[in-house]
DNA sequence: GACTGTTTTGTTATATCATAACATTTATAC
DNA sequence: GTATAAATGTTATGATATAACAAAACAGTC
């Protein structure tokens, strides 16, 4: 199941997945700079997506508050970088669970708690580039983001 | 192929699109106003998708600028009655090709020239129900949207 | 370790997309 | 024709995102 228990040890997830971006940026000689790391880290203290201003938010309680374009430029990089996905059909954002390999992702929101569960490699990616093949079509980008309820909001909900 | 040819009869399109709104609207007593009517029409004058700005951009140069209010409103009547989608990769809408039934729509963008095709009842939605299902997650929207470069596009550019 | 080109950051301003709130008008049902 | 609901007009504001340019930090080279 991809989707993360709420009781699960959070606090790995966080570990793991900064420590993964700082391998991989290591490796790509990508420069994962505080500011950078530190909104990775900032998205990565949830399994549900952050807006660009939330994020904001959550720096200015940690000093001066930066302008909108530091924000949205460390999250051009780590998208960039495939550390973070955008997800269009909430303009927000959360960090990539997979990073360590290139992929395109699809996502099932969940619209009572907001987890996000990413999956790769579904029959859902097979199925696009089918149809794309039928109708003579190049895909470059795919957008796949479900919205619904995710079974631990449907087992509370009885 | 769902991707229209750039040389078909678009009048043709433009006419058979307002006479199945009419009717879907005088069927279901939906009231589809002059304004909204308007708004239709004017995302009909073409396959690609249009900003809300861009219609107002439209109904100015027809009279007085309206406030951006109201197109939302119409556009927000027109979705409601599925008349219309809303691209959310794109922040912009585009009008429903087969309104007279409802049916959940993947899109296919192309970057060249915008052209957008929508498809309905393909694999695609079931790989994603079917993935929907493993992972125990109740499905409620769905955001298909394929970005790439359509055929007409391909071929054009050799 | 100074020079140089590149990358990153700081900062201000502004563009773009969307909705809240409330008054007024128009349509519909009785 | 009056009551109710639906739609429109209007003003203001909220939310999301980028342009442009100056200053600082970094990486490679000599």
């Amino acid at each position: 199941m991809a989707f993360p228990s709420p009781r699960h040890d959070h606090s790995r997830c966080i570990k793991s997945a900064l420590a993964i971006a700082d391998e991989k940026s290591r490796e790509l000689g990508l420069r994962l700079t505080p500011t950078r790391r530190r909104v990775l880290e900032i998205l990565w203290q949830r399994h549900s997506p952050m807006g660009a201003y939330d994020i904001l938010d959550v720096l200015a309680e940690e000093g001066d508050r930066p302008a909108p374009m530091v924000v949205y430029r460390a999250l051009d990089f780590l998208i960039d970088a495939g550390l973070v996905h955008r997800l269009n059909s909430l303009n927000a954002f959360i960090g990539c669970s997979t990073p360590e390999h290139d992929h395109d992702a699809q996502f099932l929101i969940c619209q009572s708690c907001g987890t996000t569960a990413e999956l790769a490699g579904t029959p859902i990616a097979k199925a696009v580039d089918q149809m794309a093949k039928t109708e003579g079509f190049d895909v470059r980008e795919r957008v796949v983001e479900i919205s619904g309820v995710c079974p631990h909001c449907r087992s509370a909900a009885g």
